[in-house]
DNA sequence: CACTCTAACCTTACACCGTAAGGGGGCGAT
DNA sequence: ATCGCCCCCTTACGGTGTAAGGTTAGAGTG
């Protein structure tokens, strides 16, 4: 049997770990299932990766690689709504995994270096660096729990299928109850995703006064 | 030795896991250390939970329990506030589980039945049934997001101090690199929790207008 | 009281997990 | 040619969730 000595890569175990998270969700991600994904035994990925842990760091690191951030020379609210695009395009594609960059906090200095090109665009169009990281530290929290409440998938127990209704406390009110369904059934969060970016960006124009720009006014 | 034989419980077990959750993480939960803190075999918990899942299920259950929800009578701004100090006050009591809140939909119907205090208090604040769902879709995750990023300690790797300043890329300006720094040490997210509600309620009026409310106008 | 039935608890076992330790083979440098 | 290094493999250990079945305490019945 020809070997495979020698095409093995962080960037190929990431990759292929990503694979298998896709399709089976992050639990399945184990060094066992990776590898045999690979035609290669589970000890070989410790020469291109150090742990688990790390591996699922590679992971998130990925995500924010494929961040899609084509954001120099649009204003500032025009350049959050494109990150809120590129946070949604990664979510859609990766749902099972998206989590992740819920998870970990994006001040990281490791994770900022991702998004410089936002700094920077946000700085450009005249933010002076506190309100770059206020609008930011509000903006991509809230943008990714509403992303992680669109594609998580309800986990696991698929069954379950109503807790009998109204033997849980007081019902809801009528109104209410058809409401909850028609929020429950399909893709209503995905319809009201730009509303949503439009709300939080309405609230944030509260943040971004005059007095915020950066003092040169350039 | 005398046997804890009828003492345990599904509620005594899910508050023992929520110990061992709160003590050394969601990780460290497993069905022998739950045991063990409990005197008792990993086996014997199957009596009182089906399954590891629904144990975690059960985490979930109890942090929605434990919200604080004293809204009955307020505005519908106000009624939004104290939710989100509800939440905040769980998510510091329970830093290392309040993943789990914000991971998991809180539209699913069972979720639904804990909030209804809150959506009662929204139609009585004068909203109609849409509304109060539209808002709380938005609220609800961004809010979660928010928490999330405040509390989740940064996981696991409390090593890898500086990953080599500037040897990843074009440097931060000077000016963005200190407010990095100042974002990054300590409370910066804690100080400005309110003024994040404050820009989610900001952003939220946009949607609560005249047309908005419920028709028969009581 | 003696009996039985049942639920709660324990023991054992299996397949999987992350990873520590060390063996062997192919390849570039000397 | 041979040395040494790097890559991949094998084996093994203690952990995980849980299926299967044995044991015992305590309540219900005569």
């Amino acid at each position: 049997m020809t070997s495979v000595r020698g095409t093995l890569s962080r960037d190929l175990v990431l990759a292929t770990a990503l694979a298998v998270a896709d399709a089976e969700g992050l639990d399945a991600v184990s060094m066992r299932s990776v590898a045999a994904r690979l035609g290669v035994q589970a000890m070989s990925l410790y020469h291109h990766v150090p742990s688990k842990a790390a591996l699922v760091d590679g992971l998130h690191e990925r995500l924010l690689l494929e961040l899609d951030l084509d954001v120099a020379g649009a204003s500032w609210d025009e350049v959050l709504r494109r990150v809120a695009a590129a946070f949604r395009t990664v979510a859609l594609t990766h749902p099972k995994v998206f989590v992740l960059l819920a998870t970990r906090p994006v001040s990281t200095p490791a994770a900022v270096t991702h998004l410089l090109p936002v700094l920077a665009a946000l700085e450009e169009a005249g933010l002076d660096p506190d309100t770059v990281l206020r609008l930011l530290n509000v903006f991509l929290p809230a943008l990714s729990g509403i992303l992680v409440a669109e594609v998580s998938p309800v986990p696991g127990h698929d069954d379950v299928p109503e807790p009998d209704a109204d033997a849980l406390g007081p019902a809801l009110p009528a109104p209410l109850a058809a409401a909850v369904a028609r929020a429950d059934s399909g893709s209503y969060l995905a319809d009201h995703f730009d509303e949503a970016v439009a709300v939080l960006l309405a609230g944030l124009r509260t943040v971004v006064t005059p007095g915020t720009l950066r003092p040169d006014g350039r």
